[in-house]
Formats: structure tokens, C-alpha cells, sequence
DNA sequence: GTGAAAGCGCTAACAA
DNA sequence: TTGTTAGCGCTTTCAC
């Protein structure tokens, strides 16, 4: 391995010059410069990022806790997440909970002992307390599209305004005129996506339903279990036109059970979602659905985790990025005719 | 932060005992082990990564290189990759490459750099040799599912019988008596998936299909290119009754190009993709395709990087896992009735 | 503008 | 069984 030492020696500088030089070129005379490039591209030398971690006193990486990479909202964020990261010169570590609150502590463990100088939380079983802890340690901690009513009251929390989401639902379907509703709520983890219904629910009785009018179901964040909630929830209220889903998956598997119990979308019955994950308008029918700036949201939490990270600050204000679009597409349509039905 | 050395003077020893009872507990009187840890534990001490990882000459990290982690079949991966590595207390940094050289090598570069001792490369336009310098730093680079005719020669390569899956994908056709055949090869990155059609292509020769039995058209690994892809072709030649996609993305993208036709797959259009990404059962109709071990190459990837790193060897040895097999579901059946076409 | 020197926190011989 | 002693390769004051 090719050391800074090395192309010290060879630049007949001393470390201190080679480092200024990879650092703070203006600092140093241009022929010098000149000399020490041309030692560097001659041995290969490479800077050891671990030594230069240790020296400095934080690494160039930073971690992305999520449940699940295999749900497809993921790869799209990280996607964005990386790409913000690697413009800035970090890296990004996945770290892959399963939901499973021991691997997410040894996680932290880890992160907690220097591995990562800042990480975005995506969702978690755990307490804030951990989380508190890990920043105390001087990791820069971001939560990530928190969906409690109480944002944390330590932490930075970078999120969208999940209830508006819903609300932008329940303002499309109910102006189709639809009159019976039925909501499936996932919980993926970090509990259930309530905000999102609550935002669904009170826009409903902001346009003049009653509570009746609205059917909830609660499943999980996966397109099978949006089939199975979607099969019993039509099995008990045949009558609903409208189904709201908190996430596109669910969604997918919604009109999956509406086709197999020869429904038609949107004629017989509306789905709306939310996310816009990228299947969403590949699906046939397209589905409707309230659009969540996934990539907007990655690149500002990892900036936010940069700036505190670079900036050596701390902060527990909560950003709220743009908000939400209704993207109509086909799995939405007028309620049908209410003759049809009793 | 809590440093080993305050342990030791807490727990009045040496660094050098701490650092054994972290490491070889048995090397350790019992009672002071007892000891440390209880000042470990007072103190809430963690390890310090980076530190160790300077004074070990290697990190705890490994690097998966990967055009697109947007590609369903990326995160299937991933998700493996990573369970895997962290069996065995590594860390998975994500490099999204976007297929752009300058973002590779600059991985790379980072890499060489001691970011990460292991690296596992999926696919790249880089040449052998840009690999072969990083493996020659002293990094652990072994190649995943490379599908070039010609194995590297100098760096270990994981990876299943693409020629086999092809060929499982005709002859599932050919028994279906299908006789006009159509092939969509993908490109996503590191050429064009020229093996898989010659599985394809030579088995259905192996069955009495004629060369002009095929018809191939060339498109990206996306449900979009699947569908343009097929559209040209159906165009082009109406004849066709069954289409091999090199991958499932393309598959399903053109069963939907085969709905918009107004043909019914697989009454009038038998479809078969390959990968058996998780979307490929949950579509409707599901997809028949070649299921490829992507869980059991991922973890190997990871062993086998793993082994190189801590044995301090490494290899050039191919190693082929388990074979592809065939999954029937709902997009092939026979082949129409000839008496429906000229 | 450049060099000398003291770490960063841990590991790994080798001694004791 | 435990301690001593060098580093690992780089950064960063502080002199010169």
C-alpha cells in the first residue's frame, strides 16, 4: 500500500505538505503542488480513508435504517439518497432492520461505535430513547418520514404532511361521488399509518359523509396483504365503491381482489393510493394515487445529516417537504350509478 | 467518547487486556474479564470502528457494486447480500453506478482507498483491468452473475448457468408446440444477455426449430423497453405465439403489450421471463419464467468475498451455483390452434 | 510555504 | 495472565 509518507519522500515534502496539498491546494505553492501531484499519480497513491476517519474524528459514511429493501419504496429512496450522498462524498450504508428491534440495536451499537457519522432513520420499533442515545454519542441522528402525531422533541425529523395526503384522497374520491368509503391502513412498522387515515377521515366528514360512511381495515404494507384486507373488507360491505389504501402496494393488491371477485376497476369500484411508487403507473388499470416526493425527501435528509455532521450542530426541528399531488389515473372514476345497488 | 483506555483504567488492567476481552475472552482470567466488562458496561463503551479498522489493515465493510438498485431484481439481492454479511459483522455500502463509468471508477478509486476490504461487482463497462488493480491493492473483488462468454481470468466469479435458464425457457415453449418464437435480450449494463439467448436459441435448434423460427429483438432491462420491444416485434410479425424476455421486467412489460394488441396471454401469446423477481407471481396473469437462485448467489457472493478478505487468499476459481429451474405459472399455455393463423 | 511532532483509538507482537 | 511498546496512515496545531 502506497502511504502518504511514500509520496512524501518522493515529492521531497513532508507529510504535512502532501496532506495540504489533497486538502487545501491554495495553501500551498503551485510547484510544489505540481510535485506532489505528479508523486501521487506515479506511485497510485490512494488516501486511506480509515486513517484519514480516525484522524478527523468521523467517517465518510453514513447509514439508511429501513425495514426492508425489498419493499419497492425503498430502492427508490435510497436510490435518491445515494446519489445526494455520493455528490457530497459519503457513502451510504444499508442497514436492513426487519422490523426486528435486535438487529436494529446492534445496528446502532455499531453506528454508535463510529461506523457511520450520521444515519437516517426510516422507521423503527424502538424507543426514542435509543435514538437519543446514539446522538449523544455525536452521531448526527435524522428520523425519516416519522409518522407519530408528537414529532420528536430531540431529534430532527424530515417528513411530508402525511394527513394532507389523505385528505387529497378522500377530496378526489368523494367529489367522483362516491358515498361509501373503505380504508386499508398498513403498519409496516413503526405502527400504523394512522395520520394518513386520520387526514383520509376528516376530509370525509369535511365533505359531508358521516362516520358510517367509511369502512377501516388494517393490513400490512405488502401487496398480499392489500388482497386479503380487500377480500374481507368486500366480503363484509359489498356496497363500497371507493377504497383508500395508505400505501401503493396495498393499493395493487386492492384491485387484484376487486378483479378476482369480478369488480371492475375503476367502473365498479375506485382505488386510490398512496406513494407513487413506480409500479403504480406501470399496473394496468394505472393506478391512482397521492404522490410522495420520495427523492426530495432522501436528498433533504441526507443533507440535513451532512450539515450536521460537517457543521459539528445538532437540531430537532422538523422539516416538511413539499407537499403531496394527487396524480389521477385509471383506477379512479365516478361512483357508479347508485341504481345498480341498494 | 468513551475510549478503551478509560475502561482500562477503570477496570484497572492494561488496554492490551481490554482488547483481549473484547476479542479472546479465553485468554482472560474469568474474574477479570468480569471486571472489564462491568467497566464497559458503567461506562457504555463501544469499540471505536475506524480505529480498529486501521489497526487491523482492514474495515468492516464490503461495497456491492450495482448499476441500479431501482431494478427489482437489485434489492432482492441486497436484501440477502446483506443479511448475510451481517451474519458475520460486515457492513453493505450500496454504489449505485447508474451504468456511468466516471461514477465506477470513482468508486473504485474510493474503494482502493481502504473504504471497503470486499467488493463485489455485478456488473460494469469497465474493463477487467480497472478490477484487476483494485483486487491488486488488496481488496477482495469477486464478480457476480458476470455473463460474459469468456470467465475472468483473474478474479473469483459467482454465478448460475445462464445458457441453462435460456434453454429451460424453449423447451418449455417447444413442448407447448409453439413454432414462431420471438426473443427480447436485454441490456441493462455489461453488454447485451447474449447467453441466455443462446441457451434459448440452441435448445430450440436442439428441438428441430429452424433458424428463422426466432425472430430477436434487443431492449433495456425495463417493463417500458419490454413493452416497445414488444410492440416492434408484434408488429413486425404477427405470427409469433410465444416470447422469451431475458428478463422478467421485459416479460411483463410485454404481456401488457400484448393486452393493448388485444391479445390474450396465453391463449393467443405465451410469455416466459427469466430472474423470477418477486413482481413476476404477483402480476396478473402470472408469469411463467426461470427462476435463478438470486438469494443463494448473493449470499455465496458474500462468503466467498468474505473468505478472500479474512483469509488474506484469493482466487479465480468460477464458481456456479445452483441451477436455474422453471417456474409454470399463468403466462404460457399451447400453442393457438395453427388453424387460427396462416 | 513547509516541517516537526503529537496524536486519533485500537491491535498485536513480545516481555515480564 | 497481564503489561509494554510500537505502530496503523493521516490530520493538525504550532514553529520555523
Amino acid at each position: 500500500m502506497v502511504t502518504l509518507a511514500e509520496v512524501a519522500r518522493r515529492a521531497k515534502v513532508t507529510g504535512a505538505t502532501v496532506s495540504n496539498v489533497l486538502r487545501n491546494p491554495q495553501k500551498v505553492k503551485p510547484e510544489t503542488v505540481e510535485r506532489v501531484m505528479a508523486a501521487i499519480r506515479e506511485l497510485g497513491y490512494r488516501p486511506n480513508l480509515t486513517a484519514r476517519a480516525l484522524a478527523r474524528g468521523r467517517t465518510s459514511t453514513l447509514a439508511l435504517m429501513l425495514s426492508n429493501i425489498a419493499n419497492p419504496f425503498y430502492p427508490e429512496f435510497v436510490l435518491a439518497a445515494e446519489r445526494e450522498a455520493r455528490k457530497r462524498g459519503y457513502f451510504l450504508l444499508v442497514c436492513n432492520t426487519d422490523d426486528d428491534p435486535a438487529i436494529t440495536r446492534a445496528y446502532l451499537e455499531q453506528i454508535a461505535g463510529s461506523l457511520a457519522s450520521g444515519i437516517i432513520v426510516m422507521n423503527t420499533d424502538l424507543g426514542e430513547g435509543e435514538l437519543t442515545d446514539v446522538a449523544n454519542r455525536g452521531v448526527a441522528v435524522v428520523l425519516c418520514m416519522w409518522e407519530h402525531v408528537q414529532p420528536s422533541r430531540t431529534l430532527p425529523c424530515v417528513t411530508i404532511d402525511f394527513a394532507a395526503a389523505g385528505a387529497l384522497a378522500a377530496t378526489h374520491l368523494s367529489g367522483l361521488g362516491h358515498r361509501k368509503f373503505g380504508a386499508l391502513v398498513g403498519a409496516g412498522s413503526g405502527g400504523p399509518q394512522t395520520i394518513r387515515l386520520d387526514g383520509f377521515a376528516r376530509a370525509l366528514a369535511a365533505h359531508g359523509h358521516s362516520e358510517k360512511s367509511l369502512t377501516v381495515v388494517h393490513a400490512h404494507d405488502s401487496l398480499e396483504s392489500g388482497y386479503e384486507a380487500t377480500m374481507g373488507l368486500l366480503h363484509r360491505k359489498p356496497a363500497l365503491t371507493a377504497i383508500f389504501a395508505t400505501n401503493d402496494l396495498m393499493a395493487i393488491g386492492a384491485m387484484q381482489a376487486a378483479a378476482d371477485l369480478g369488480k371492475r376497476v375503476p367502473d365498479d369500484l375506485s382505488v386510490v393510493g398512496l406513494t407513487d411508487i413506480v409500479l403504480a403507473h406501470q399496473f394496468r388499470p394505472a393506478l391512482t394515487t397521492v404522490r410522495l416526493p420520495t427523492a426530495e425527501i432522501a436528498a433533504r435528509s441526507i443533507a440535513l445529516a451532512l450539515e450536521m455532521v460537517e457543521g459539528g450542530t445538532s437540531t430537532q426541528d422538523l422539516y416538511v417537504v413539499r407537499a403531496p399531488e394527487l396524480i389521477v389515473r385509471e383506477s379512479t372514476g365516478p361512483a357508479p350509478s347508485r341504481r345498480r345497488r341498494a
